[in-house]
DNA sequence: TACCCCAATGTGACCGGTCACATATGGTGC
DNA sequence: GCACCATATGTGACCGGTCACATTGGGGTA
């Protein structure tokens, strides 16, 4: 409880200085203050100076609530994120933050965890005010509550899909799944299964589709895709469940951490990787590089899709025309997973 | 450019409701209608239902920025993270963000890149008013750059260690490398090597010291630890360097990422995991259990440490008394990784 | 010298909430 | 019938910046 006893000291907290403070200090008026504050540019160097000198003096801070009131920009940009825990989305996250904080804006996250909770975090983002949006949850079904919000924030996803078009930027997801695919095939694979993750995820959709193209480019059968959860043990237990009855030479991961759990299952069912089945994943994860056998896989810079982000979004909330390009290339990198198929 | 061309439609920006709009719709003062935002007791419930209603029809949401200035309390806990794509650190932050989301508060984060960015970092959390401060960067220079600037906000940090005593929190990292050591010389070992993080990082201190406090309980001579940098490509390129000088059994990595690197390097030069050498990690990433062989290592509940951060912040900004446990324990995962030593 | 203009600075209102305090209304005890 | 009190509501100031506009002084030009 905080009720003060009777006769107890008033410790008035110190009011933080204000500009008029400053400006009393400074023996000018408190416009002047504020114009030192911005930068602006007609005022005198030594007013200036002075001014600077009574800002240190009493540690004067502005006031972001003040500005914020009077401006009515919150300086935030909120970040719609889901699983954030995995090492795509919090790459993106930090390039993301970093970027933001340079221009002077304040990050907002909100996780996702149920989809029940996506219109809840969207809600909570707009009632903090936020200038503009990035949508790094890439369900459709964020897609659509995004769509019936009807917005009139700014915002980008990080998605590849063709509705909200205007506002998309995104890893080019078919070329990478046709670029995991040909290597397989080039190879000399032809029978290739794709392990992929959840129905409703974007990227997801986008891989299948870019398997079928290059499978179907080079006359191969392109089989049902198995749907895991992103996680190693998913990959596992499809693993387990390939090596019952199974007709394959090779499997397209759709992430690394399943191409892990699928090389674990196929190693203790005896099988050797890369000479009884090739294995390709998908991210580059740091890790991927020392997997048993270390891992050929699809590099996404995820880094960089974050920084474009921001450079999309406050492009778009200056009202500058934009001159960003709107795809990140990813790229294959060899490692030791995938060799050609055993004979027969 | 902003420039508006002349006679073009001043599309005045609605401005947003007010509370006195709101009060003027209901018929009531706006004194009231911020009574029934803030839930204070003594409003009719017809009146409230009026208001409530008026609030529906004009849209109405409360400015933040306008509270803060008035009520000086910015709503902002600010987090200090440094790594955040890592998976530890990350994960608590998820927890973080939701549980102070819960409570009403904004997250806001600071990443640390390079040192020199911390007391950057500080500053600008500072600068954005946060109340409260939950530093996550184990790094000893953090420590100091927070003694430094003798803030006067609230804040906790997830470490172990002697200073700052009101305010850590964390995992108790000696016993969970206790337990991590205990498991290799119960199986037998005693030449056991210990690869650890960089120097600078409060873990790798406390990892260390119950590495070495274990070792000389059961008597065995704990050799001087070996620095990585938390990478599998570092624990990759130690394990390269024990393969040719090393005399030892067993090796206690003070993370998951190290040990994979680890085990890649000794699997290159011949020898196997765990017939020849035994390894132990350490976090229980969720791919450890799908490391050949399956990793095993120390657990870390991290997103347990993230709630609990937040519950003790928020407790200290209430001016509650805390009853929380400031300990959360670690717990030895057994899995395929370390068995007994060979013979001879 | 009169005039204008621009650079430099000042004045007061305003953003949208909350706070302290004032006021009206109805019920209770004597 | 009156003092008293709790409940329900209203009034105006205030938080700390920025905005639009007013004011001042000095240099250049006719």
């Amino acid at each position: 409880m905080n009720v003060s006893r009777p006769g107890e000291e008033k410790r008035a907290a110190p009011r933080a200085a204000n500009i008029r403070d400053v400006a009393r200090a400074a023996g000018i008026s408190h416009q002047t203050v504020s114009r030192v504050i911005n930068g602006h540019a007609s005022v005198r160097e030594s007013t200036r100076l002075k001014v600077l000198a009574a800002m240190e003096e009493l540690q004067f801070r502005p006031s972001r609530a003040a500005r914020m009131l009077v401006t009515s920009r919150s300086g935030i940009i909120g970040v719609l994120v889901s699983h954030g825990a995995y090492y795509g989305p919090s790459s993106s996250l930090a390039a993301i933050e970093s970027a933001a904080r340079d221009a002077g804006y304040l990050v907002d996250i909100a996780n996702v965890t149920d989809d029940d909770s996506i219109t809840k975090a969207l809600d909570r983002l707009v009632g903090h005010a936020a200038e503009g949006l990035i949508i790094q949850a890439p369900q459709f079904k964020t897609l659509e509550a995004i769509e019936h919000l009807s917005i009139d924030i700014p915002f980008v996803t990080v998605h590849s899909t063709a509705r909200l078009e205007d506002h998309r930027l995104s890893v080019d997801q078919v070329a990478g799944a046709r670029l995991a695919t040909r290597h397989l095939l080039e190879l000399g694979h032809r029978r290739i299964v794709h392990v992929t993750g959840p129905k409703g995820w974007v990227e997801t959709g986008e891989r299948i589709r870019g398997f079928r193209v290059e499978m179907s480019v080079w006359g191969a059968e392109a089989a049902e895709p198995l749907v895991g959860d992103w996680t190693a043990e998913s990959g596992y237990r499809i693993g387990k469940e390939l090596l019952r009855d199974g007709n394959f030479t090779a499997v397209f991961s759709s992430n690394d951490q399943m191409a892990l759990g699928l090389i674990h299952a196929f190693r203790e069912g005896g099988l050797d990787v890369p000479r009884d089945i090739s294995v390709v994943g998908f991210d580059d994860i740091p890790e991927a590089a020392h997997f048993l056998p270390p891992l050929t896989t699809v590099r996404q810079d995820f880094a960089e899709l974050g920084r474009r982000c921001i450079a999309l979004l406050l492009a778009d909330l200056r009202g500058e025309p934009e001159t960003h390009h709107r795809h990140v290339v990813p790229e294959l990198v060899v490692r030791n997973s995938a060799a050609a198929p055993p004979e027969g």
